[in-house]
This record gives structure tokens, sequence and C-alpha cells, in this order.
DNA sequence: GTGATGCTTCGACGCGGGTCGAAGCGTCGA
DNA sequence: TCGACGCTTCGACCCGCGTCGAAGCATCAC
């Protein structure tokens, strides 16, 4: 992980959403040689996965735990300094609200979870997990999220990571990934044109304020 | 963090205890020279720090983010594959107990972390965080933990991070420092041979049961 | 003072690995 | 069937960096 290239592939893949090889060796800022070796390090390694799609080879992260390590790693490393207007403002959309692996992050994603333990909708279990409650069940009912499914789903239901820029926790786990899906269904969220950002509307303030009493700054 | 030298260093420093520079050329099997170069580049990446000591330099991690990113990698790495009878004992006892930077992990450490919850001795509050309940306070008063000190301090008071071995939390910040020393001055546990390793006594044992109602497999 | 110890700096060596050009292989569309 | 496209494999280059010997600089013991 620690090469330049192999850092920025596994960086553009930490939203969740899997890239082809070509994509890769793009956001690299290498030819597609150099990105295949790269790739086929990450692979042994058991830091990503492949499939095969026609005559594309999609890759995404091996897992969730891969996805810490990288957060973990953003949160120890000197900020990338910025240069231009345009990354400036890159930076601050980011840190507004971006998905982080497949769930929301930023100042929304953290704004969401502490709403949702302050409105009783998800209490923690004592185990790092967290569970719904009664209340959250209906509510989440309402928003047509199926929690029995999510709940049969291998993944672990409901966690928290530490959110890099606001030093916060967000919600992970299936519950997170759904309801941050969901969001984006109903428009609340809109994907940005950088990688990994995601931009609040008009009609996800309001619903975020009149659905879960969550003001995001 | 990536170079086999650097790696052994920082995972010898991982039990919070500052190393000399001689000791860490040792556990990393490199000569002298080499252990400075590596140790100044370890240094000016900000993940440990050093302080003078006579003609000795002692280096320990720079700060628990930089603990838990050496966890995590942990978590993903490949289990490194038992040789020798000794290993395996070695290990063994490590996932018994040891200390995690500086506070207990393995199974004691969730197992303990486990009956804090269940004891209602602490609970979270909901940021990632935890507190101390009032019956917890009486009862860490007996055990002589000065809460107020702790609290004071400029660290984090008490989180959890999640035990590589056990895949379950266990008690971190300044409050599972300060269980941990106490417990270690009260004879519940002795530092092994094995850098890291704890291991549990019969008055640990009895204590454990007794003060937290704790029980360790 | 003198010598020993702990650590760093300097210099030189050599290997590992990141890099890309060229070629090969499978897939898709016409 | 043919060419375009996406990706991998092979081969060669070469820079970077981990390594240690030798020397230098502190500190400690006597």
């Amino acid at each position: 992980m620690a090469d330049r290239a192999r850092a920025a592939m596994l960086t553009a893949l930490l939203d969740g959403r899997p890239l082809a090889a070509g994509e890769l060796a793009r956001v690299a800022g290498v030819s597609a040689q150099t990105a295949s070796a790269h790739l086929t390090k990450l692979r042994e390694g058991g830091l990503i996965t492949v499939v095969k799609q026609g005559r594309h080879r999609y890759f995404r992260l091996q897992g969730h735990e891969v996805a810490q390590v990288i957060e973990a790693l953003t949160r120890i490393s000197p900020p990338v300094e910025v240069r231009s207007l345009k990354q400036s403002r890159q930076a601050a959309a980011l840190q507004a609200a971006r998905t982080c692996y497949d769930h929301l992050a930023g100042r929304a994603g953290t704004a969401f979870f502490a709403a949702l333990i302050d409105g009783g909708l998800i209490e923690p279990d004592g185990r790092e997990a967290y569970e719904v409650t009664a209340k959250g069940e209906e509510r989440l009912h309402e928003l047509e999220v199926d929690l029995a499914a999510l709940r049969a789903a291998r993944r672990r239901f409901a966690g928290h990571c530490l959110d890099w820029t606001e030093r916060r926790p967000h919600l992970n786990g299936a519950l997170g990934a759904a309801l941050t899906g969901r969001m984006i269904e109903l428009g609340w969220f809109v994907r940005g044109n950088t990688r990994r950002a995601l931009t609040l509307t008009g009609e996800g303030r309001t619903g975020l304020q009149d659905v879960f009493a969550c003001v995001v700054p």
C-alpha cells in the first residue's frame, strides 16, 4: 500500500464502487501495463478482488476491513496541501458529504449518525455494534428500508467508523449502506463529479430535518 | 511502514513502552546504523517520537492513532505461520492476554470490557466514547483509581478498539490504560517474557470475578 | 585524563521493484 | 472476418533505497 500509484488506486476504490483497470490507471497516473502490475500485487495481497465483465475487469476493495485501514492511514497522513481553487472547492465538498466505502460520511454523515442516536432510532449494544429500536423500525419502514433483508445479509448489520475529517463517528455496515442508497434514490443526495463526493439537495435537507430531526451544519 | 524492519520496530512499540534504539535494532534484526536510518524516517513521518535520556534515545509511538493504524493493518495481514512450538505457545499467550499500546487486550481484554458494560459500570454515550456510571464511580474508587485525574488528562477518556484476535472490542483511552496499570500493580496480571504478553494470575482471576463479575474463558 | 558504550553520519555497494515499449490474448462491434 | 479496444505478459532499463563498514560525536564509568 506504500506505493504512490497503489495508494491512489485504493483511495479511488474507497467509495465502494468497482472500477475498471483503465480507470484506475488514469487516477494513478500510470500506464496500463504498470497499473496491471500494481493490481496484480494488490490482488495477491488480498486487498482487492476482481470480476470479469466482458472485456473489462472491475476491481473493488476486498472488504470493509481494508477500507478501515485506508481510512486509518488517511487519519495519520499529512494533509494534502491545497494548490488551486478547484482543489479547495473539491476538498470542501468532500468534507461536507461523501461516501466512505459505501456509506455516508463527512459532516452530513456524522450529523446523521448523531441524529439517529439522539432520536432513539438506534442504540449501541455495547459490543461495537448498534441495534434498531422499535421507534427506529417504524421510521425506517416509512422509508421502505427492508430491515429483515439487511439482518439476513452476511455482512455486519450496523457499526460505526471514525470520520477522518470530522473526527466523529458515522454509521456503516449493511444498515449504513442501505440508508445511504435509499437517500440517494430519494434524491436527498446526488453524486458529484468528483469521486466520492455527494451533494445534499434541498429535498434532502428538509427530508433529513422532517424524518430524522437531523440538521446538517 | 511497509519495510520489514520498520514494521518490526512499530510492532515492538505497540505496547506503548518506549524502547531504546539498540533494542529496536535487535528486534528488527538489523545493524545499529540501519536502525538509525529507519528511526529517522519514522520520526520524519510523524509515526514516532524520541526522548533523549543520557546516552540513550528512547522511541515511542506518536499517539494512539498510529497504534490504531498498526492494529488495523495487523487485522488484514496474513497470519504469521507458526513454525515452532515456542512460537505457538507465544501466540497462545498473546491471544489470552496482552497489552495493546498501553491497555489490556486479548481474551482477558474483551471479557473485561464486556463485564464493565454488562455490569453497568460504564455506558456508551453514542459518540464512540464511554462514560462511567455512578455505580462504576463507586467500584473504581474502591480500586483507588483517580477518575478526576483521568478526566483532566488531555487524552481521550475512554473508548474502545477492535481486538484483532477476538474480533470484539476492548477498552482503551486514559481509563483503559489506568485500569490496566492498576491491575498490574495489584498483581492481577504479570508481564510475560514475550513483549506485550500478560499472564492472568490466580489473584487476578478471583479479583476480576469478585470486583467486576468478569470470568475470563 | 582514558576507555567503553550508545547512537549517528558518511560513503559505497547491490538488489529489488516501478516504469514503459512491444507483443500477445480475449472480447466486442460492424 | 476484420479491426478496434481493454488488459496482460514479457523484457529491459534504471532509479531508489535498504544495507553495512568506517568514522565521528556525545555520554558515562573509573
